[in-house]
DNA sequence: TAAATTTTCGACTCACTATTCGAAAAATAG
DNA sequence: CTATTTTTCGAATAGTGAGTCGAAAATTTA
């Protein structure tokens, strides 16, 4: 009886992951229910005895990459260590997940762009949240202590945030290792 | 004669504006044939008569912002001044042209995530690409010189992008003027 | 004014994709 | 082994939105 409710949860998986398959193969716009039941080796009406909408499926793999990034961070929050310090762990560590699994983050950074999803069911929207909040309010104690330069905090933010997009999509040169991310970020922030 | 073809670069100016009307109005999901021609008050078909395709007005709308952006910026490329100064003042240059317009820019930097255009089609991306590689060029000449914070070019171009991004969907903050942006950027690189 | 040209238009077609249906196969229970 | 429940599925449905059609209105020309 418990083998059936683990084996029901690795069918999500699969689907799940024929989902994101689907979408490397075949680009955001090709990520159709038709493609992702035959990347997952799945009948149509078969995702549907398993995800109510194709909605589901976009949120499931939302939330599976937000709340991967939020756990992976939280403990390090309440670390007792400079702001600097903190900021620039963090974003390693954050970005060292990202490499891990390079297509379901470039998925989690594409796909709200392309696809519109009502506030209430975008339930991953609580980890990134979290995510977002924690950077920031982390940022705006070092601001106040001078770790970083004299900038707006929002400005300060959406450059990161650029910094992480072009990480993410820097596609070809897969140079960029976790060693060098940490010398980039912290030459970014105001040296001290 | 020549009414005749002025009148018509007057409609399809109108259709445009009418495209744009549906943009901001519907969002970019919503900014179909059918608001297009309702937002510009012509029958449907009448849009078909002036553009042979909805890409087409999405390319048109597209160009005439890059085109504008280039135009304002071109001339202060050959000025002979520090290259810090240069990107300072190219950059605020180009925050006033998106302030002027800002429904124009927000789809111009919208747009591209949400709709997929064929390269061979994007005519815009001339004005797009010469704009960049200045701007790119620039920076590198700064590097060698030491005018910017020690960091890879791309990456700092990413961060700029980011600010630049931040400023278009700062939605609310109207405060943001002119003057912020000069020392917010100026702030941003690397002080000497 | 009458023929010719330009412009306008709503209804129709066509393709595409999420979702549902109803039945069959497979697995489980008694 | 038979009845019941779970899982599977391809074919049909339904909604949407881009692009076409053929005719009518407006304008220009002679």
């Amino acid at each position: 009886m418990n083998r059936k409710i683990a084996e029901r949860y690795q069918r999500k998986k699969a689907i799940l992951n024929g989902a994101l398959k689907s979408y490397s193969k075949h680009g955001i716009d090709g990520m159709t229910m038709d493609n992702i039941a035959s990347d997952s080796d799945f009948g149509k009406a078969t995702i549907y005895y398993y995800f109510p909408s194709k909605e589901d499926i976009i949120c499931s793999l939302m939330e599976m990459g937000w709340q991967e990034l939020w756990e992976s961070v939280e403990e390090m929050v309440i670390e007792d260590i400079p702001a600097r310090k903190k900021f620039v762990k963090i974003l390693n560590q954050m970005a060292d997940i990202v490499f891990q699994n390079k297509i379901l983050y470039e998925f989690l950074f594409t796909a709200p762009r392309h696809i519109n999803i009502p506030n209430h069911k975008a339930s991953w929207k609580n980890f990134q949240s979290r995510t977002y909040a924690t950077l920031q309010s982390i940022v705006d104690e070092g601001m106040d202590k001078g770790d970083f330069a004299d900038i707006k905090p929002e400005l300060f933010m959406k450059a990161v945030g650029g910094i992480f997009h072009g990480i993410v999509f820097m596609g070809e040169q897969k140079k960029l290792e976790e060693k060098d991310i940490e010398s980039l970020i912290s030459n970014f922030i105001y040296p001290s």
